[in-house]
DNA sequence: CCTCATGCTTAGCCCAACTAACTTAGTTTT
DNA sequence: AAAACTAAGTTAGTTGGGCTAAGCATGAGG
């Protein structure tokens, strides 16, 4: 029973389904949806393409084409174009957009933070080491 | 820097949209959804009423309905009724169903460990002491 | 009995993903 | 230079998954 990847995987699978779980009950009754909080987030740092948008959110154009007109209908981010290609559009944050933007991380953050702060400093620790592990997944 | 809840929670965020965006893409091109699976993984021991698979999957009744009568109507599951009391239907696997989860918990957990068996035998014991971390977030 | 509560289904809505088809703008080929 | 191809986005239409509101039985209590 000493790392068995098997059994090991079989307990992740029941974890990142609590996760799921989770992360839905966390977004439920949001004024935006989760994923159009990921494409804000996206914008942080300066105007995308909708390209460069839908890949990173592994999605197709047009369902990233949706959003970004929700988005904009919104008032939250504004589309341009590019001067050296007339085919690609721009997309940015406006002002709004990105003090929604800010609000929402603050909130999503703090309440991570207080759950985490329920925690044991070693339990704390554990988390943070497993975290690069996490993100080794799926990467081969 | 050490011991900095807001800092992890920050980490924390970032790698919970990793694993979404992973297990969408791990799921896409499936027969079934994943919450089709789901459903079926929570018939595996006996039948279940419908109040209860909806509580189970953090869902309304009606969307279970829709769930199971997709399922039905592919064979997967059986509705029954309960002796006892007229008004609660049950749901069970057929052999069919059962045949169908057994496959796809199969090729699912071959999946994850190859994954892990990637990892080092450290980086899977720090990922297992994890898992009882995680599974105490969101239980507060 | 009559009333109320419970378990489930139906109907109708919205969001998020997909593919297919179209438009427009660059790029290559000949 | 014209034709053919490729690339970037949008539009249209379908499907899945969630929700609330409303309806229909059935069970439980006055």
């Amino acid at each position: 029973m000493r790392d068995d990847p098997t059994h090991l995987a079989e307990q992740v699978a029941v974890e990142l389904r609590h996760l799921v779980y989770l992360l839905r009950r966390y977004s439920a009754g949001q004024p935006l949806t989760s994923q159009q909080y990921g494409v804000l987030g996206s914008l942080e740092h300066g105007p995308r393409r909708m390209t460069a948008l839908a890949e990173e959110h592994a999605v197709q154009l047009p369902t990233m084409t949706v959003q970004i007109n929700r988005l904009e209908d919104a008032g939250l981010v504004a589309r341009g174009t590019d001067p050296s290609d007339a085919r690609v559009r721009t997309v940015e944050l406006t002002a709004e957009g990105r003090e929604r933007l800010q609000n929402v991380r603050r909130t999503r953050i703090a309440n991570l933070t207080r759950e985490l702060a329920a925690l044991t400093e070693e339990e704390r620790a554990t988390l943070a080491a497993a975290l690069p592990v996490l993100a080794k997944l799926g990467r081969s």
